[in-house]
DNA sequence: TATTTACCCAGTTATCCGGTAGGTAATATA
DNA sequence: TATATTACCTACCGGATAACTGGGTAAATA
């Protein structure tokens, strides 16, 4: 699995609040209870969404979060590396250049690093925009 | 991770054993020294190389293994899936369809879908022969 | 018969995912 | 001013899994 829950709620996330009336704060509550996350768990994934300035947060009654951008302003890719850490498909791409001690004569390492620009790619080229229209 | 270890040393093993003078059986301990991999737990992938063919076994003083294709007849993908029983990159498509509650709603999930046929078209395209020749 | 090999089964340790519990700080409304 | 509503923070927990390890048994050759 590259991709968690995490992630995923993340994108979910912020397909629903890009579907929401332009300007409006969504309280978290009700976030969770329509996509059917754990509340206490979606808190942790906002924070992280909040400090990196995805979303905007504001506290108190009236608050919530919205988002800041238009929905292509958001990469997939932008999303999924705050929430997953790295999207690194093996650990000897993830975790820099000789983290491995065989990296120097693995025959598979090239391999592995075209995959990861794959990957990288592939998420760097859909935004939220594409989820909500379904392209 | 979408690669465990378990992965990488069966991708490491095959290409080892590409490189062995045709026909000859080679036993565990030396691939497991020379791959510097632990003997015990190798002993547990060769059994699954083993039983799905991949490669030949011979029991007893002068026995091993051994390929029994070209290096060319085994593609990286056929080995992973041995190994690491999926390579979806989220749990969406890897356990197979309305294994989500929300799998007819899910704005995400064409692109899972779409990031799962390209990892594995990925996996299919590239062989030990590549691995080898470093292509 | 002894040695070399593959094969089988049952632990073990550490890590991490997904989620929970209980609080504090900020904002709005009555 | 008091109260309700919201975001934010720290800590914990149970289960699953990865990556081994140990102790055997079965097959083949010298």
């Amino acid at each position: 699995m590259i991709v968690s829950t995490k992630g995923r709620y993340a994108l979910r996330v912020m397909v629903y609040l890009a579907q929401q009336p332009p300007g409006a704060y969504i309280p978290l509550k009700q976030v969770a209870e329509a996509e059917e996350i754990s509340q206490k768990y979606l808190e942790a994934i906002m924070t992280i969404l909040s400090k990196a300035g995805m979303v905007e947060a504001v506290h108190g009654k009236g608050g919530g979060y919205r988002l800041n951008r238009p929905p292509e302003g958001y990469t997939v890719g932008s999303i999924l590396k705050l929430t997953e850490g790295s999207l690194a498909p093996v650990s000897c791409t993830a975790e820099g250049p000789a983290a491995c001690s065989r990296s120097d004569c693995c025959p598979a390492l090239p391999m592995w690093e075209k995959l990861d620009r794959m990957i990288d790619g592939f998420f760097e080229s859909v935004t939220i925009r594409d989820l909500l229209t379904g392209t």
